[in-house]
Formats: structure tokens, sequence, C-alpha cells
DNA sequence: AGAGTCACG
DNA sequence: GACGTACGTGACTCTG
């Protein structure tokens, strides 16, 4: 049947696709001849995707993927220099190319290549014949030369993200409409494909032009016209470079091409090609998935190592949900925990009642000893809701709460067998609570993290995505969201129990995956003496809380209100009309449009940028408005952040507040904190600081705070072997003075703020990876200033430069960076073009430094317990603010807790690094935080 | 859900 | 040569 309307075509644009997935996954190789597959696996992934419609889309009724041919093209004969510039392919690359082609007829797929042209041309031609009878196109490709195409029925789609393209992305990468990508690309030229353009001209004022001016050849006719001298020079010199551009950018969409649309069509998979060349690419998961779609029989697969001897790996069954036991009397647990002494170790995962560890109750259990054997222990589900009065009815066929808790206990305990958990600080927690400690642990999030820092999250989802080519089931799927959303004890134990052991035999899975990579990847010694044993301390501080004095929030929030409304009041009357002062696209609308004040500038959502920079200098030329907004949002943060929300997390049994510490989320080795955030508490200004006086010590006792004094300058100066800088830390000298002096020429008896401040500024801008349009704008100092001081700076402190050119060369080569203490923080970004790699070098040269700092008070926290209890004191660690322990103790041990604590601090780097400078650590005391710092 | 803004180190 | 840029986080509000 000829293609037509209520037809769906799909165009991959193969090349382009395997080399992003090339560059994006992991570097997977064939088991038995370490033959490099990792681009060829998410290629077949993508195409069984594609196939079963599961990409936010409908499935394709016509598909095909579209190759390059490796010949020459007409683009050539116009301009020989036409992707001259290109890198050669990477070898691990090379020999995946033919085995995509063969992937793609393997999965029945039509699979085009035509001498003479490129992929683009061929799609081009496909697509607008399609287009023109009347079918939906939809290209999959991220290739900004692609989108001159979208439009009318035509998208594109991002096969590796599912984002879709059309007309309004088009817009917002150009600056103008698919109609007119072509124009823009002759102007702006492109470095990749080595598109020459106009030299000076670059996509926004190509766009700009473009938007005027109608298209290149109106815009050339009319050049003169063009006020900016180097731009309308520009236009006349390149004129017929221009024109060249132009043909080369655009797409040939009248390809005499060799195969009709109508051979497309797509046909139903056949088992008899398809499961053997999968069978043969060793893709267990995917060869499984294809199988059971079928219905058909997954072939065996033997990657036992060619020119090896039969390994002893355990084997790994596919993940199927519906094999799993549910337990639900002391036999059949007594028959798990057999089985767990016998192993030595086992996954375990627990459900609960939500995410909150130190409100959530427990409502089951999930044990694991085995790849594919797994099972769910209910131990709190109900029947229905529930009502008002009375708790919902406990559901049948579930195991005594006590008796099967009584029965794990000792397991959970049991020191010579070892707990695996995906996030174990949480299920810690929980059983905390339920008076269980478990120990010995393995934490797969951690494991990942220690490995893979910045090369993805580590969620159970995304590494069972990655790492086992598996997508758990949804929460959602049993638990709902939004408003209907129920607690996991309503569902039904037949439906938990599934989902519920999933993630322990999953967990089980990524262990056996993950852990076998430390030591290759030299990150056992970061995993074991940072990250694991942080768990433990973690969970002590969180459930140790802080206390927080309700009426002293309440109070300020009253004050705060009042405050606000008569700001608001003020704000409306200089405005003169209401409006949300909370609402920055209604206030840039007042300010830039309404009261035409100069210097608006809209961002690239086309709103005006309102932010605090923008305001303070309307403020300084004397505007009212934008001075009253500034203390408006300043109330309204201290209001909304944390004198309101932060009452709501004091706990209603403990009257503490309990943070929760992400040791996995920082990509630096640095924690966060969440729920709240209490490493953002404010203190830079007298208000805020008010908001520390409420978080107070319990009766008799006081808060302690011991902070690191410099710490990631000192740990530059040591890094960057700037001798002048660590000699200046070790003689105790204040180090925003001394750079100053050095760099400016005064003498430290001299030293004004100001000259002090720019220092400061450049000290720090440092540590950011530093540019001279980063400190001009901190400094709001003219750009070419900013450069002279940190040309100066270079000149003084030359080790600088040295480790930023070195730490980049690094990264370049190994995509990561590493800390004095061999953590590793990958950059994979920094193979990327464009601003993109800036970000990351600038993260690169940041990371080993801030890192190093993270490491070092990690080291620090897990000594602290042994030391307090050595030294007999009694208090605990509370909080971690970066550079900053917090304590909480009774008054009359304050100075012995400084002096154990400082000293373990100030030697947490020992024995593992030595440095050339030393530590410093200030310690304070007082009733409340405030007085503390 | 994403952007904008702002709190901290 | 242009582009867009200080590093790392989390929470709240508005808006589509």
């Amino acid at each position: 049947m000829a293609i037509g309307k209520g037809h769906h075509l799909h165009l991959i644009d193969g090349s382009g696709f395997i080399f992003r997935a090339f560059h994006a996954l992991p570097p997977l190789t064939r088991k038995s001849d370490s033959l490099p597959v990792g681009a060829v696996s998410g290629f077949c992934n993508m195409l069984f995707k594609m196939l079963e419609g599961n990409t936010g889309h409908d499935a394709p009724t016509h598909l095909a993927v579209i190759f390059d041919h490796s010949a020459k093209t007409f683009r050539n004969d116009i301009y020989p220099q036409y992707k001259a510039h290109r890198p050669p392919m990477p070898e691990d690359l090379r020999p995946q190319i033919p085995l995509t082609r063969e992937a793609t007829r393997a999965f029945g797929i039509c699979c085009i290549e035509q001498e003479g042209w490129e992929a683009d041309d061929l799609i081009a031609t496909f697509a607008v014949q399609a287009r023109d009878a009347g079918a939906r196109v939809t290209i999959i490709s991220s290739d900004k030369d692609l989108m001159q195409l979208v439009g009318g029925g035509v998208e594109m789609m991002d096969g590796m993200k599912n984002v879709t393209i059309g007309p309004e992305e088009v817009e917002a990468k150009f600056g103008v409409g698919p109609d007119r990508v072509v124009d823009v690309q002759a102007l702006a030229g492109d470095s990749v494909d080595n598109i020459p353009g106009a030299p000076g001209i670059g996509i926004k004022t190509a766009a700009l032009l473009i938007n005027e001016y109608g298209d290149v050849e109106s815009l050339l006719a009319r050049a003169e016209e063009i006020k900016q001298p180097k731009r309308r020079q520009s236009l006349i010199d390149n004129a017929e470079q221009i024109r060249i551009s132009k043909r080369l950018v655009t797409l040939e969409q009248h390809v005499p091409v060799e195969v009709g649309i109508d051979a497309m069509e797509v046909q139903p998979l056949d088992p008899e090609t398809v499961l053997p060349f999968l069978a043969e690419m060793e893709f267990r998961t995917i060869t499984n998935r294809v199988a059971e779609k079928l219905g058909a029989k997954a072939p065996t697969i033997d990657d036992t190592p060619a020119n090896a001897p039969a390994m002893d790996e355990p084997d790994m069954p596919p993940i199927d949900p519906s094999k799993y036991e549910i337990v639900r009397d002391a036999e059949a647990l007594q028959i798990w925990i057999d089985r767990i002494h016998e192993r030595g170790y086992v996954a375990v995962d627990t459900e609960t009642t939500g995410l909150d560890e130190m409100r959530a109750d427990l409502v089951g259990i999930c044990l694991s000893v085995e790849p594919g054997q797994a099972c769910y222990i209910p131990l709190a589900h109900v029947n229905g809701t529930g009502d008002l009065l009375g708790g919902a009815e406990r559901s049948e066929g579930q195991m005594d709460f006590d008796r099967a808790l009584q029965m794990l206990k000792p397991v959970l305990e049991d020191p010579a067998i070892l707990k695996i958990l995906q996030n174990a600080k949480y299920d810690i927690k929980i059983f905390a609570r339920l008076n269980v400690t478990v120990a010995p642990i393995d934490d797969t999030m951690l494991i990942s993290y220690a490995q893979h820092a910045g090369l993805h999250g580590h969620g159970m989802d995304a590494l069972s995505e990655r790492y086992l080519d598996h997508k758990p089931i949804p929460i959602k799927e049993l638990i709902g969201a939004g408003k209907k959303q129920i607690t996991f004890d309503q569902v039904k134990i037949d439906d938990a129990a599934p989902y519920a052991a999933e993630d322990a035999d999953i967990t089980l899975r990524l262990w056996t995956a993950l852990k076998p990579g430390l030591i290759p990847s030299r990150t056992t010694t970061v995993y074991e003496t940072m990250e694991r044993p942080l768990v433990p301390v973690l969970v002590q501080m969180e459930r140790h809380g802080i206390k927080v004095d309700r009426d002293h929030l309440s109070r300020m929030s009253n004050s705060f209100a009042q405050k606000m409304a008569g700001l608001e009041h003020e704000i409306h009357e200089l405005a003169g009309r209401k409006f949300n002062v909370g609402s920055p696209k209604q206030l840039g609308e007042i300010l830039f449009d309404e009261m035409a004040i100069e210097g608006g500038k809209k961002g690239k959502t086309g709103a005006y940028g309102t932010g605090a920079d923008i305001l303070e200098t309307l403020a300084a030329l004397g505007h009212d408005l934008p001075a009253r907004v500034l203390d408006w949002r300043q109330v309204s943060k201290l209001k909304s952040t944390y004198t309101d929300a932060l009452q709501e997390h004091i706990h209603p049994e403990t009257g503490r507040v309990h943070t929760s510490y992400s040791i996995a989320g920082a990509n630096t080795g640095r924690l966060a904190s969440t729920d709240p955030n209490l490493q953002n508490i404010p203190v830079r200004t007298e208000e805020g600081r008010r908001i520390r006086e409420a978080f107070i010590a319990e009766e008799g006792n006081v808060l302690v705070s011991l902070d690191y004094s410099q710490i990631e300058l000192r740990i530059l100066a040591h890094i960057a072997e700037i001798d002048s800088l660590k000699q200046a830390f070790r003689d105790g000298l204040d180090i925003h003075a001394m750079t100053a002096s050095e760099m400016f020429g005064v003498p430290l008896d001299e030293m004004t703020p100001d000259v002090r401040r720019q220092a400061k500024a450049i000290n720090f801008g440092v540590i950011y990876g530093i540019s001279a349009f980063g400190l001009a704008n901190n400094l709001r100092i003219p750009r070419e200033d900013a450069k002279a001081f940190i040309d100066r700076y270079f000149e003084r402190f030359p080790g600088i430069q040295k480790y930023m050119d070195d730490t980049k060369a690094f990264a370049k080569e190994h995509k990561r960076v590493e800390t004095l203490f061999g953590r590793r923080i990958h950059t994979p970004e920094i193979a990327s073009s464009g601003p993109r790699a800036g970000f990351a070098y600038r993260a690169a040269i940041n990371a080993p430094i801030q890192g190093t700092a993270a490491d070092i008070i990690r080291r620090a926290m897990i000594r602290v317990p042994a030391a307090m209890q050595a030294a007999k004191l009694p208090g605990r660690m509370l909080l971690q603010v970066h550079d900053e322990l917090l304590f909480e103790v009774p008054r009359d041990a304050a100075d012995d807790l400084i002096g154990t604590v400082r000293e373990v601090m100030e030697q947490a780097h020992l024995p593992a690094v030595a440095l050339d400078v030393p530590l410093v650590v200030d310690g304070g005391t007082g009733a409340n935080w405030a007085q503390a710092h």
C-alpha cells in the first residue's frame, strides 16, 4: 500500500546516532572476544524501543535507517575544505559501524545509503516525499543540520533523550523559524563541518540580521544599510563565501533515490533473524526482552572468553517479578534465614509508608541472596484506607510484625553477614527506630558514586537501567501520584510483592555488577575510608537532630509579614498600580515597559532579567522601586524558606529538626543537606543571622562550632605549589591582604579594605576556574581591568597557571580529575564543544580543590565519634556545613570538646596525605548557632 | 515541570 | 573569531 494519510514514517540518522551513543554510553565490550559493542547495544535498544512505540510517540508504520556513504559528495566539489577538519574516527567505534548496518537488517528494517549523498540529503528527500503524500514524519536525530526540515508534519526526536524537536525548539536554537535556518547557518558558519560563513558573525547576530532582512540574498543586496561597520564589511567582503556556505548547508530534497518509501513499511520482527544476531552480540537483556515479546525462546548465549577457561560466574537469569516469593509465616522465613547464613551475604530493602525516614513506618522487608531469587515479607499491610476514627483493618496472610523482626534482628546484626543495600542510610534509620542495628553493610549507591561520580546519578532506577539494562517497576504504578496517592501499606500484598522484591533482586545484581569495579578503578580506598564509614556517622547525626525554638521563628515570621505588607504597599504606590511583587515577569514589565527604565535585558526565554545584581544597579542609579523590591525579596525569602518552612520540619516527638544528608548527591564529594537544607541557613546579613538564633542547645548544654579556616585556599597553595602562599599560611598571615600586597605592591600596614576585597575576589575566582568575564562581573569593573588583574596574579603566583593547565590537560585526556585522596570526579562534557566545554573546564579546575576539602572533613567526621569516646566526652555532632561541624555538649565539657575535635580536624588528612600547609580550625561556643559561629 | 531567584560554602 | 562563563548545592515561587 502506498504511503499517505494516517501513516507515520520514522527516519533514523544512523551515523549520527551511533556516534552519540558511542560517546554517551559506557564502553561495553563483547565478553567472549572484547570486541567493542557499546554503541551497537545502544542502537539495538533504540530500534526495539522505536518498534514497540515505546518512545512517547506512536509506533511508526514506515521505518528506515539512513547512513552516510563514505565517498565524497557534491559539497566537496563546491568547497573542497568541507568537513576537512573532522578528527579521525575513534578506534573503538570503527568496527561498530558495519555492525549497526547488520543490526538494522536483523531487525528487518530498511537500511539505506547511497553513493554521492550524505544521510542528511536522503533524509530530506524521503521526509519531503512522505510529507507531500500526507504522512507524518519523525526524524530521529539531534543534528542541527536537519532542523531546516522541521514543520508541516515533520518533527525531529533526539533518539537518546526521547526529546521532541519541533518548530519552537528550532527557533530557540537559531532565533528563526525552520524555513530560515539555512540562512542563519550560512552566515554563522560551523567550525565542526568547516563551513566558513561570515567572519565575525555568530548565530545571535545572524538571526538578528535574517529577522530584519529576510534571507541571505536580500541581506547581501542591502548590506550597505547596516550600521555596525564590522558587520557591514564582513558581509560585503565575504558575499561569495556566504553564498557557498548556504549551498553547503542546504539539504538536497530531490535526490534521485534508489529505494521507494513503500519499501520502508514496518514488517513484523522475525525471530529467526533478530534473535541469532542479538545472541551473537551477547546482548543478554535485550535478547530476552525481544524473545519475550515475540513469544519465542531466547537462544542461549555463550560468552565464555574464547581463549580463557570457563569462569565460575554466577548465572544471571532475567529479572522476572512474577517469580518472587511472598513470605507469610515463620517457617518460610526460617528457610530464607538459613540460606542467608549459607551465603554469608544478603541484599535487603525496606518498604515504608513514606520518604521521611524519621516518620515513615515499616511496611515490609525484601531479601535476595542470589540474582533472580528474592522474597517479600509483608508486615503491616492494611485493607482499604481506614477512616478518621480508627486505622484500617490489618490484611490477612502476614507474619506477626514483632516475630519477624525478632527472627531477622540476629541476621541484620550478625558481624559475619554482609548486608547489601541501595542507599543504606535510609533503611538503617528505619531499622534503628525498631531497635535493630544493621551492620556490616555495603551500599551499591556509594559503590557507584566512588567509581562514577560525574558520569550519572546513583539512584536505583538510573543504575538498573544503565548496568542491568532493566527498568524497575515504577512505584507510581502501585501508589499512584498526586492527590489520590496512597501509602505503601494500603497496596495489596500480591501487588506489592513483585515491586518490592524486585528492588532487593536489583540491589544484589548491582552489587555483583559494580563491586568488582572498585579495584581496577583504584577507588576501593575512597569507598572504604570515605563513603561507607560515613553512613553510621550520618545516621547518628540525623537521628539526633538539632533543637529549634519554634516561638522565636514564629515571632520573626509575624514581624516579617508586617514588614512585607508595608513594602508591598510602597512598591505598588511607586509602580502606580497593584501587581504581584513575587513575579519576576510582572516586575520586569513594570520596570522596563511601564516605567520605561533603561537597561532592561531580555534573556533567552524572552523575559526581562530582574536578578539582584540588575536591581542593585538600578537602585544605585536612584530608582526607589527596585530598591524596595530588593528589601521585599530578602524578607520574603527569609520568611518562606526559613521562619515558616523550618517550623514545619520540627519533629512532633523529638521537638528537633532532622535534616537528611545525601552522600552521593554532589559530584565533588561534598554532602548536600535536604528536608530541610541546614547548609544554607542565613549568616551574611544581620537580619538573616537572627534566624540562627533559633537553633539552640538543650538546657544545660551549649552549641559548639568548629570550622576550617580558608581550607580551599590552603589546598590550592599545596596542590599548585605556590611557595609564597604556603609560607603566608605557615606564618598565619591574613591571606587576602597578603595577596593584595603582593599584587598591588601595597604594604600590609597600609592595606585598605577595598584593595583587600578585590584580592579576595581574585583568590576565590581562581578556585572557581577564573575568567576575566566572571571576575569583571563580580567586581563590577571593566573586563580589561579584570584581565590585567588575572595576568598579574598569574605572574606573581606562577604555580596557578601551571596547575590550571595541567588539570585541564589531565581532564581532557582522562575525562576526569582526582582529589589528593584519590576520589575521582568525572567531567565527560570536557569532550564537547562550545560553552559546555568551558563549564567542564572550570568544574575540572574547581573539583580537586573543593573535593579535597570535602574528603578532609569526611575523614574528620568519621574519626570524631571514636575520639570523643576515647576522651570520654559527652555531647553529639549535629551538623556539617562543608567546612564547619556543629556540636551540642554540656556546658562544662565545651572546652574539652573543642580541644579534642580540633585535633581530629587539623590532623584529618594524615596519614594518607602530607600537606605543605597547616590546617587551622577555629572554634566558638554559645547558647545558639549565631553565638557559636 | 522548568525557569528565576536567592540562601549557603 | 564568537559564544557565554565564575565552582558546588537546595528550596521556594510563579507560570505554562
